[in-house]
DNA sequence: GGTATTCGAGAAAACGTTTTCTCCGATTTT
DNA sequence: AAAATCGGAGAAAACGTTTTCTCGAATACC
C-alpha cells in the first residue's frame, strides 16, 4: 500500500523508491528497474496528501463560477480542466449559484485544501468574499476587475469591439431603433456592456432611446420579461441586442408566442456565443467571447504566478477581444426606415 | 499558520487545539474560548491534507461524467455539489469527453487523491477502466449497470415507464407512424431505450417499421443527420421520439430548415427533459429523467457505503422512474390516419 | 599508492494533523 | 480520612511522503 511496502519488497530504502518515482537521476538503472517492477506489481499509487504535505504544493487550483447550469460556464470548466490535466493539476470547482454564503464556504474549503491559486470566473462579485484568499497571498485571477495587483491577475474583456460590430451590422441593415437588454446593473460587466452599446450607437450617429435600455438578469426568464416590456412601447424597436445568449433565447421564445418572426419582423443579436446559439431557430447571431480562451488565460495566469520564485510586484493582464458572429437572426429592417438611414450613412 | 502556532499563543498543547476545533467535549470551556479566540485572531484554517493523512479519510468523492458541455450533466454536477457541500465533502469532477485515456488518467488521479468513492454518470462505459477502483474496494455507483456488487451500487433507470407514456400519448393523438432516433447502439442505455420503445409500440398494437429506428449519437448534429435520413423515406413518420433532448433539438433545427412545422406537420418528443427543453420553439415535450434525483441517489449511495463500518455484501440499488412532460411539440397527427387508430383504440 | 573527490543510497527529519497513552489533580466512595 | 475513580490536558506516536544529511565505496588525481 505505501512506499514502505514497495521499499521492503524491492529491498531498497524508501528514499530510493521516492527518488525512482520522481525520476531523480541519481538512481542506478538496476535499482530503478527493481523498484518499478514492484510498483507495477503492487499497483502502487503515491498518496498525494502526504506528498503535498511535505512538499508544500498541493497541485490544486480552485475554480469559482457563477452557475454551472448556465451553458456559458461548462465550456469554461471544460477548457480549464483540459489544460489542468495537461499540467498535472487538479481542479476544485464551485458553482456559487449567486449565494454569498456558498462562496464564503467554498473559499474556506479551498484554503483548507491549500489550493495554489483560484480562478474567479463570475461576472460581478463581492470582492470582500475573497479577502481571505488575498491575505494569504494566494494567486488569483479575475475577469474584468481593475488593474492587476500583487499576485492578482486580470482578464480584461474588450466588450467594445464586438458590440460596435453588432451595432454597425444592424445599422447597415437599416435598423434605427435598437434596444439593448442588459444584465443586472449591479454587475460591473453588465454596465460595461451597456456602456459599450450606447457608445457604439453614439459613434454611428444613432439615438439611444432610454426606454430601449432594459435591465434583464442574464436568464431566459429575464429575457422573456424584458421583451414583454419592450413590446408595450408605442414605438417598437426593430432590433434587439442582448447582454447574453440566454436572454436572447428568452426573447426568441417570447417572440414565438407573440407571432413575431425573427428575423423578418425583428433582428436579434446575442452575446457570449454559447455553443447552443448556432442551434437556435433561427441560428442566433451573437457576439463571441471565447470561453476556451478565457479558461486558457485564467489557467496560465495562475500557473505563471505559481511558477515564478521571485514574486512579481503585480499579476499579469490579459485582454480578450470579442467579435460578431453572423448567423440568421438578423436581417434588413422592416418597413421604411430605409431612406433615413441610407442618407445618414452617406 | 499551523496548529502549533495556535497552541503556542493560546498557551495550550496542540492536542487541545485539535480537540477544540473538532468539538471534542472534554475541553474546558475556558480553554476552548481561549483557543477559539486565537483561531479567529490568526485566521487559522486547518490543513486538510495533514488531517486526512492521519485520519485516513479524505472527504473527497470523485464524479465522472461524459461531457460537461452536454446540458444534461451540469444539472447533475450542481445537484451533486449541493449535497456534497451540505455533507462537507469535496468533489473531483472529470469530464471524460469519451476519451478512454482521459478516464484512465482521471481514475488514477482520484486514487492518488484517495477519494472515498466515485460516482460514474456516463451512459455506457468500458468497465475495464474502473478495475483499479474496484480492486481497491473504493465504493462506486453506476447508472444502469447490472445488479449491485460488493461496494458497488447501481441506479437503475426505469425507461419503460416514460417511453410507454410517450407512445400512448402519440397514439391517442392518432399517430401511427412513429420513428425513434436512438443513441449510439454500443451503449447499453441506448439499447434499453430503444427496446422500451419497440416494447411499448407492441403493447399498444402499433407496427414498428425497422426503417423508423435510426441510430443517432446523442448530439444535435446527430439529430440533424438522423432526421435527414428519415425525410428520405417514401412514407414519412408523423411523429419522432428522440433518445435525448439534444437529438430532438437537432430535429427541430432541421425541420425548421425544411419548412416542416412542429407540431402541425410533425410531433416530437425528447428524452431527459433538460432545462432548455421548455425554452425551445415550440417548448419540447420530453420524458423527464430527473438529474437532481440522480445526483441525490448517487451521493447517498456513496455516503451510506462509506459510513457503514461493516461492509455490506452488496451496494444498494435505486430506481429512478421516468415520466412524460407534456408541452407543445406534439399535436394531432396530420391527414387521415385518424379512423384507423380510432378503431384500433376501441 | 595514498589522498581527495565524486557518486549512489540509506537514515532521519520534517510536513500538520489526529488520537492513544499517560499523568496529575480533584471528586466520589466506603 | 484513605482509597478508588474520574476528568481534563499534555506528550508522543503515527499517517506517507520528500529531502537533507551522512556515510561508505569507488573513482580520479598527483
Amino acid at each position: 500500500m505505501s512506499i514502505h511496502e514497495v521499499a521492503r519488497r524491492a529491498k531498497v530504502s524508501i528514499a530510493t523508491v521516492s527518488r525512482t518515482i520522481n525520476g531523480v537521476s541519481t538512481v542506478t538503472p538496476q535499482l530503478s528497474r527493481r523498484v518499478w517492477r514492484v510498483v507495477e506489481e503492487l499497483g502502487y499509487y503515491p498518496n498525494t496528501q502526504a506528498r503535498s504535505l511535505v512538499s508544500g504544493r498541493s497541485r490544486i487550483f480552485g475554480l469559482i463560477v457563477s452557475e454551472i447550469t448556465n451553458p456559458f460556464f461548462p465550456e469554461i470548466i471544460q477548457g480549464f480542466e483540459d489544460i489542468a490535466v495537461h499540467n498535472n493539476y487538479e481542479i476544485l470547482t464551485t458553482s456559487t449559484v449567486h449565494d454569498p454564503k456558498r462562496i464564503a464556504l467554498s473559499v474556506r474549503r479551498m484554503i483548507e485544501r491549500r489550493v495554489e491559486g483560484v480562478a474567479i470566473v463570475t461576472f460581478g462579485m463581492e470582492e470582500a468574499l475573497f479577502v481571505d484568499l488575498k491575505t494569504r497571498k494566494i494567486p488569483l485571477v479575475f475577469i474584468d476587475v481593475g488593474p492587476p495587483l500583487p499576485r492578482i491577475s486580470n482578464i480584461r474583456i474588450d466588450y467594445q469591439h464586438g458590440i460596435r460590430q453588432a451595432v454597425q451590422h444592424l445599422a447597415a441593415l437599416c435598423h434605427e431603433r435598437i434596444a439593448f437588454i442588459s444584465g443586472p446593473l449591479i454587475l460591473k460587466s453588465a454596465i460595461a456592456r451597456q456602456h459599450a452599446f450606447t457608445e457604439s450607437m453614439d459613434e454611428i450617429g444613432l439615438a439611444v432611446d432610454p426606454h430601449y435600455l432594459i435591465e434583464g438578469d442574464h436568464t431566459m426568464e429575464g429575457g422573456i420579461k424584458a421583451f414583454k416590456k419592450i413590446l408595450n412601447f408605442p414605438k417598437r424597436p426593430t432590433a434587439v441586442i442582448c447582454s447574453n445568449d440566454m436572454t436572447a433565447i428568452g426573447v426568441m421564445r417570447q417572440s414565438y408566442e407573440e407571432g413575431i418572426h425573427i428575423p423578418r419582423d425583428l433582428s436579434l443579436v446575442g452575446f457570449d456565443d454559447i455553443r447552443l446559439a448556432q442551434f437556435m431557430i433561427p441560428p442566433l447571431t451573437s457576439i463571441k467571447m471565447s470561453q476556451t480562451e478565457i479558461a486558457r488565460m485564467a489557467f496560465n495566469a495562475l500557473l505563471s504566478e505559481v511558477q515564478r520564485d521571485i514574486p512579481s510586484p503585480n499579476g499579469s493582464e490579459y485582454v480578450l477581444r470579442t467579435s460578431l458572429v453572423l448567423r440568421d437572426s438578423t436581417a434588413m429592417a422592416p418597413m421604411g426606415g430605409r431612406k433615413k438611414i441610407a442618407s445618414l450613412k452617406m
